[in-house]
DNA sequence: GATACGTGGAA
DNA sequence: TTTCCAAGTAT
């Protein structure tokens, strides 16, 4: 604790007890680098600054605030748990939290402990890793450990205590053990296996860009796709239009390696033509608002 | 218990 | 250029 208090990050979530905003920094947080989370923290309170704001959005605007983040089920999960609770308070022990959507034991746990002081452990991979290194046991029961060790006067402070130390000293390749508070009781000195993460496929895919003055043909996803439903994008080409693609980026989503093409065409049938302006409002996929920006037709 | 789900950035 | 992720959850 002593080192947590000397050494944590300044960050957004960590200025506020504000239950809401706790949640939804956490839900941002879940499989997402702290760095890319703070832009889309900041805005999507200011867009949404509390769960009645959120509640009475359309699904598609909150899509749109969490655009480029990925992982686009959390935010559908987000808003329909906000509208579970637009007449109801929110839960404020782990056991409840954990029965809204989108919320599971990890994150019941770190907005109980950190919104309301609930001396209730979490376990994410920073906590594995710290704690797997210090045991220096693969079998080793993480969530008792940890809970075992939980500071009851500071609950919320002694999880991100555990993950802050994770995060920015006991990392996964080269551990900064020189820096760690706890190097004593370390079994390992920081060794620590991985599984290899599976490879991924290859595939080369190409979308259509047709422009008309300032506006833009795109599709939006069957609502039943599996992948991003719901969301706007370019249409697909199905074959080479020219010689040379107008651009081509790479791009992976989760199992596969992308490499686009991007071929100037005319509007496919099903395609909506919007100004880029409006365009720039709707959940456009990830790839889509990388493709539309590295063609100057989007700012950031 | 596997597997799918997105993305941009560091190494 | 390629690898390896990052404060998990739902199915």
């Amino acid at each position: 604790m002593d080192w947590y208090d000397a050494n944590r990050r300044s960050l957004p979530w960590r200025k506020t007890r504000d239950p809401y905003k706790i949640w939804v920094s956490e839900i941002m947080l879940q499989q997402t680098r702290v760095a890319a989370v703070i832009e889309y923290y900041e805005r999507f309170l200011k867009t949404f600054p509390d769960i009645t704001a959120l509640a009475r959005a359309d699904e598609q605007d909150v899509l749109a605030q969490w655009s480029g983040l990925g992982y686009y089920r959390r935010a559908r999960m987000l808003h329909a748990a906000a509208k579970q609770l637009a007449t109801q308070k929110m839960p404020r022990s782990a056991a409840v939290l954990q029965e809204l959507p989108g919320i599971g034991r990890y994150t019941a746990a770190a907005i109980a402990s950190i919104a309301f002081g609930e001396p209730i452990a979490v376990v994410d991979g920073n906590v594995e890793r710290v704690l797997s290194r210090i045991a220096r046991s693969g079998s080793l029961d993480f969530w008792a450990a940890t809970q075992g060790l939980i500071d009851h006067d500071r609950p919320g402070d002694f999880n991100q205590a555990m993950m802050e130390l994770g995060a920015t000293v006991c990392l996964p390749k080269n551990p900064l053990c020189g820096r760690c508070p706890v190097k004593q009781s370390c079994g390992t000195r920081g060794e620590h296996k991985t599984d290899r993460p599976p490879t991924r496929k290859k595939s080369t895919i190409g979308y259509v860009l047709a422009t008309n003055r300032d506006s833009i043909a795109l599709v939006q996803r069957p609502a039943n796709a599996r992948l991003m439903p719901g969301m706007w994008e370019l249409p697909e080409s199905k074959r080479v239009l020219q010689s040379v693609p107008l651009l081509s980026v790479r791009h992976s989503i989760t199992t596969t390696d992308y490499t686009i093409n991007v071929w100037r065409g005319r509007a496919p049938k099903g395609s909506v033509q919007l100004k880029v302006a409006q365009a720039a409002k709707l959940p456009l996929t990830g790839l889509t608002r990388k493709i539309l920006r590295r063609l100057s037709l989007l700012r950031d």
